[in-house]
DNA sequence: TATGAATGAGTTTTCATTCAT
DNA sequence: TATGAATGAAAACTCATTCAT
């Protein structure tokens, strides 16, 4: 698997053969094939390995802050998010290409799911009451994923800027209280948003 | 180009090859060479097709709307940005994988870069006074695009859902509120964005 | 031709395409096909051009010494061989490759052949009652051709050297007196060289 | 490489493919591909060999007559070298046209550059005190190759021909005495050469 | 007589995968 | 369990030549 990254980080995932993947891990083509059926596992064994370790770090940090006002409980779960990326920055850009690819969906979507769970947890525990919730958790990591994505693309070095967190917060702060700001604030302005 | 992007749909971008798009489109590789320079180039054009259309059908509604309250321009464009996506559909999903593709990334730059002015311009003008205005063009736009990869990745059917563009709608005028509000109701919640 | 020439000169023979000396010619390949009938014809015109050019030249000279000292006529028709090469360098080097193409032998040795007769003429002329005239000929030329083939390829700007007419018309009389001079003085060294 | 060599010689340098060796090696292409990087390296390593088969065969020879008359060292590697190329003849065919291609000057400059090397220590051993003997030892390697060409080129079986031994070591005799009898022979004709 | 779009066989090269050792 | 040579289908791209206009 170290092997597979470093050859996705060297070489693109254009250029990723199985020879290389081997010679890189420093055995024969022959060995590989003994641990990895085929060359998609290799990457697909990166990409879950990706997803345990987001989840596990964000999983752990929402736990904690369960319950807190949004605000606190958004800024930790994506200072924690990016902190992670960040640690992780060439696995993150290695899998940027990769991930796109067709075929992987049930894994993203496996992913996706578990985190939808913890996150949807989250927004209830933060604003009783809330509808939709879980589509909210998904409008939510879906954002917050477009807007990472993005900067990862076009300012990589932006990523680990205070500004970046910022933003985020106001996003993910400013759409579960427009979301859910009707609830407590019945007289508001409803219709239109 | 209409060969290309059947190709794209029915076989998927990793089984797009020079001669199915010969064939599909009832000619010989060789004539194919004659317009388009190389295998990369036939999924370029697509790219440049689709990113005109949006941003046409986008900055033109933009551009009716400016200096609307945010909750209808926001809506407004959004419809719009859904509705075009809706009516290219096969278009949208046969690009979804291409664009993670490295090496086309100047284009998107672009194309986005057009957007960001538009979308900046629209923000400065409902919410004036607003600070790093370019910084929440992109915030919006690629969390929008974000909501929508995601959507149409897990549930490509609710692209039409009237849900969606409130989802939508909320998210954007949250944001742009939790960023900007603060200048227009001073006493208000400062803190955490 | 002189597009072919040029295409020679600056793609060298593997780059020749019809196309490429069409446009090069700023016609059509189909114009370019009613004058050539195939991508042979094109370069094939040019070796004859060349020929013709190089016994013209040479020839002429012959003409005008022939009867004369050896030394002098080798001189003189070697003088002009180098200075009609080099009176057309680009087309020399252009053909270089070319000529060694298997298919044009006829062609060459046509060409050869002419040379050969007059080359006989002067040599008989000048070394009366030598053997195998014909035999001495095309040991001349051909180590003449060799020579300068050998100096085009490995150190073209001493083409115009002085000692390189110099190195020939060594060879050529060296040689001829060797073959030839056994008649003239009989008490040499005859046998085994 | 026996295999490039057959295909050579069956269907001449333009037909070379590396399908075509790769069948006639008994082989796959990627078997192939996997002993030689490209097309190109199939000929090299076919120059490669016929360069050192001769080098070694004339230098043998050369070093053992290395101090005799000129005569005598000359026609041991005159006939050295035709002996060689009688019994290689198929690759002396093959290698012809290849030669003249382009781009594999730097081969042939070598090959060339320690023939030459040798020829000019035998050229010293026999004329001391002769002068530029290098450019003599160029001369006399180039001129007897040339003539070699052009009767490999127009009259093949004469190859093994007597007569051609004994042109060729007139030619390499007379042009050395020419050049170096001087030093010898004061009183002799100088000048003109 | 000129044009140049269309053709498609042919070329080089790559690479996932197998399997005998 | 490891090896790595062998495979060969598949891919991108080229270009001489034709022929309808």
């Amino acid at each position: 698997m170290a092997a597979t990254l470093q050859v996705l980080v060297r070489d693109g995932y254009q250029k990723l053969t199985t020879t290389r993947v081997a010679e890189r891990a420093g055995v024969s083509v022959g060995t590989l094939y003994q641990y990895f059926p085929d060359k998609r596992s290799l990457v697909t064994a990166l990409k879950v390995h990706y997803f345990e370790l987001l989840f596990r770090e964000v999983g752990a940090v929402a736990a904690t802050k369960i319950g807190a006002p949004i605000e606190l409980v958004a800024r930790a779960m994506i200072e924690t998010l990016l902190a992670t990326k960040r640690k992780n920055l060439a696995l993150t850009l290695a899998l940027r290409e990769p991930m796109a690819e067709l075929g992987g969906e049930a894994l993203v979507r496996e992913a996706t799911g578990q985190l939808v769970a913890v996150t949807r947890a989250v927004i209830e525990a933060s604003m009783p009451g809330i509808r939709e919730s879980e589509q909210a958790a998904r409008v939510v990591i879906s954002s917050v994923e477009g807007v990472i994505a993005a900067v990862i693309q076009e300012r990589p070095q932006e990523l680990s800027s205070r500004a970046l967190a910022d933003e985020l917060v106001a996003l993910v702060v400013g759409y579960v209280k427009q979301r859910g700001g009707a609830a407590r604030h019945p007289r508001s302005q409803r219709r239109g948003d």
